[in-house]
DNA sequence: TTAGGGTTAG
């Protein structure tokens, strides 16, 4: 009965049109509308659609579905709105896959109200109703939105395809979600189809688990080349460089050709790596992509992170197109490597170039002023930049500014600051006081500090040196015992010192009791003569490193034989003369080493760059860009 | 006759 009086109701004005206007009449009309909106001539078809809706004349649903299309392209949100009120115009539904479109339509101008208006009116939904909803929450960051759409959909009955896996697991936060989506995938025997392969690639790349990542990589029979470029991206963002470079290889086996989101990832993981030869290399390659941004962006990251200053000012001053991201890993680059007031200076040209800073760009700007000891600076910028650009200070602020004031002395300040944390501090806020604590020589406060880090991060081996240490200086050697105990306790052994240096685009490892290398024997006495010559001109091997727990000539010894300085004698061995040495450590610098590369520089009239867990150090005629402030 | 995948910065 009902859908009689429906139907009544929508031919109430086709009848009456028919009364006033002959069949020819209306095919007329109906084929101008169409022809305009085949020839996507939106303002004439939407004046032969006015002419439609007032005679009570409806075209067919394609034609319809071209001018939603057209309205797309010009992004006319306001024509499209018109389009939709003529569909539902006296209480008429569209067909559903018109329906589906106009869903399309709103969410490709990112008006998902209204695109869930559409949906919630459907009488009717399938799989594309669905899928296009649950793509749009997914693709806004609604996570949450995404997956409680596809439990919705999963109750109605409507099973979900390729198109709905491969856009909900984007949405994925949780490992347990991914697994519960894989089962499904493996049930409904989609596991095979290239975009859910490539979707789930890169989820459990995301989410930390790249060898689950590379078994659904490796289980595939034929791939393309964005898989690889996922694979490869994979693993480069869970810092697997080596795994990253060494899929590289076997795509270019396979005969893939490289594309900017290869090289992207490739570029990423030299940076991961120092690998300065190979990242330049890459760079060759890119040349013809010269105007890429996100490329560009990896480029002067690669660059400042190998210590390339040069090089990266060269990249970003090439640059036609720049965005935040570009502005940022320049500043953060310059402060890291020491030039933080260049580092000032290009965040005063990114905000006279109009482009608007985000909360990275102003750690990179505290990071600067904390580099440098610059007090005034990194109040004004911290203090100003909620009011001047809205951003609320997170952790790293925080950090930024506690490193800041706690180095330049002003540790009680660096308190008062963590204690009004509006954030809970966590292992590295602490971390970071212990560090400005030693700076200052303040035990007391250290070992209140490293208590916290420990409370924190119980598995931090560094900190337990450092408390151990702290105990050891005031002879308290119970509590020695106690830390070393809970250290055994808890399988913790403290990281070994390690150093990279590439020598012909390959990489060298030293490691600190490690006499693998096949020169080491050669590598030593290279070093010993340096040493040797050094203490000639007034070098004295420092022996009160807190970082250190050995005594006297034992530590010596050990301090002589530090990952860096071996990797150094090696470079001076292998490296042409005027070459610069770069080399990498997993741990922070110690303050003999400093002073022992600042004399090899000066000595050997070399150029050094050491990175750090933390930053840099660029050597050269017995001073270090880091002003011995770090 | 509608919906889907990869890359960047602290």
């Amino acid at each position: 009965m009902k859908s009689l009086t429906t139907k009544l109701k929508l031919l109430r004005p086709v009848l009456t049109s028919l009364c006033s206007y002959s069949s020819t009449d209306q095919t007329l009309l109906l084929n101008e509308f169409t022809r305009f909106c085949y020839q996507r001539d939106l303002p004439k078809a939407l004046r032969a659609m006015d002419t439609l809706q007032s005679h009570g004349l409806w075209a067919d649903s394609a034609t319809y579905s071209e001018l939603i299309k057209c309205c797309m392209s010009h992004r006319a949100v306001h024509e499209g709105n018109l389009v939709r009120r003529h569909l539902y115009f006296n209480g008429r539904q569209p067909m559903l896959f018109l329906a589906n479109v106009l869903i399309n339509m709103y969410v490709k101008f990112n008006l998902l109200t209204d695109a869930h208006n559409v949906f919630d009116e459907m009488p009717l939904r399938n799989v594309v109703s669905w899928t296009t909803m649950i793509s749009a929450y997914s693709r806004s960051k609604q996570q949450q939105k995404a997956l409680e759409l596809l439990v919705s959909m999963l109750r109605e009955g409507v099973r979900p395809n390729v198109y709905t896996y491969s856009s909900v697991l984007r949405s994925c936060k949780e490992m347990s979600d991914v697994r519960m989506l894989h089962c499904g995938i493996i049930k409904e025997g989609l596991e095979s189809d290239v975009f859910v392969r490539s979707a789930l690639i890169d989820v459990f790349a995301k989410l930390g688990e790249p060898e689950d990542a590379l078994s659904v990589f490796d289980e595939m029979v034929t791939g393309d080349a964005i898989v690889w470029n996922s694979i490869i991206g994979g693993f480069a963002q869970n810092s697997k460089n080596d795994e990253a470079l060494k899929l590289f290889k076997r795509m270019k086996i396979a005969g893939f050709t490289a594309e900017q989101a290869t090289l992207t990832s490739v570029l990423r993981a030299c940076t991961g790596l120092t690998l300065l030869e190979l990242g330049m290399q890459a760079h060759v390659h890119i040349v013809k992509y010269d105007q890429d941004l996100i490329l560009n962006n990896a480029l002067v990251d690669m660059y400042c992170k190998c210590g390339s200053l040069e090089d990266a000012r060269r990249v970003f001053n090439g640059m036609k197109e720049r965005d935040v991201i570009t502005w940022s890993t320049m500043i953060s680059g310059l402060a890291q490597n020491g030039y933080s007031q260049e580092a000032l200076k290009v965040f005063e040209s990114m905000k006279a170039s109009g482009t608007k800073p985000n909360y990275i760009t102003i750690v990179g700007v505290l990071f600067a002023c904390s580099h440098a000891g610059l007090l005034e600076d990194g109040w004004y910028y911290f203090r100003s930049m909620k009011k001047l650009y809205g951003i609320v200070p997170v952790r790293e602020h925080y950090g930024c500014m506690i490193d800041l004031l706690g180095k330049a002395g002003k540790l009680e300040d660096a308190v008062k600051l963590l204690n009004e944390m509006e954030c809970e501090p966590d292992a590295v806020t602490w971390r970071t006081l212990l560090g400005a604590c030693r700076v200052q020589g303040n035990m007391v406060l250290a070992e209140y500090a490293a208590k916290k880090v420990i409370e924190l991060d119980p598995d931090d081996a560094g900190t337990y040196t450092v408390l151990s240490n702290i105990y050891a200086n005031s002879q308290k050697w119970d509590s020695v015992e106690e830390i070393r105990t809970r250290m055994r306790d808890r399988g913790i052994k403290k990281e070994p010192g390690c150093s990279w240096i590439e020598v012909n685009k390959k990489i060298h490892a030293f490691i600190i009791g490690d006499e693998s290398h096949p020169l080491i024997v050669e590598v030593k006495e290279k070093l010993k003569q340096l040493i040797d010559r050094m203490i000639g001109i007034g070098y004295v091997p420092e022996t009160n490193f807190v970082l250190q727990d050995l005594e006297g000539e034992q530590m010596e010894d050990s301090l002589r034989h530090h990952s860096e300085k071996l990797a150094l004698a090696f470079g001076l061995m292998t490296l042409p003369l005027g070459k610069v040495i770069r080399i990498r450590k997993n741990l922070r610098i110690c303050g003999d080493c400093h002073v022992f590369f600042k004399l090899a520089s000066k000595l050997e009239n070399r150029s050094v760059v050491i990175r750090d867990p933390i930053r840099y150090h660029h050597f050269e005629d017995g001073k270090c860009s880091c002003g011995d402030y770090w």
